[in-house]
DNA sequence: TTAGTGACCGACT
DNA sequence: CAGTCGGCCACTA
């Protein structure tokens, strides 16, 4: 099989982001296994980057495999996301959320 | 077509 | 705990 759907995909990715519960987060790597897509975290990362502004999509609430946000602490957009975390009551422990408390079921 | 680039990840110092 | 390193793969110039 050549022939892929690559919005499909996309699809996928964004609906499964999408079911992010309110005050938890999910990891890139998570998202991208819980869409059928094992390994292709980057492919997330990807998607979320080039979202349109008004999108209803909760990309705050994916984060990285360590515990944090993926963008430099003193950017615009880092404070944004921190910002809507805590509205959600997702604790920080300084720059990091700890993830073996309140992640999205680790499964396993 | 090739080479470079990531909102990443896991294993390993 | 903090760095490095190699692997990953869609996308772009």
């Amino acid at each position: 099989m050549t022939q892929n759907h690559p919005s499909s995909e996309q699809q996928r990715i964004l609906q499964t982001i999408h079911a992010i519960p309110i005050g938890q987060v999910a990891t890139y790597g998570l998202i991208a296994k819980l869409s059928g897509l094992p390994g292709k975290a980057r492919y997330v990362g990807y998607i979320l980057k080039s979202l349109p502004e008004g999108s209803s999509i909760p990309w705050h609430r994916v984060i990285n495999a360590q515990g944090k946000i993926s963008f430099p602490e003193h950017s615009e957009v880092y404070r944004e996301q921190k910002q809507r975390l805590l509205a959600e009551d997702v604790i920080f422990k300084g720059h990091k959320i700890p993830l073996k408390q309140y992640l999205w079921k680790q499964s396993s």
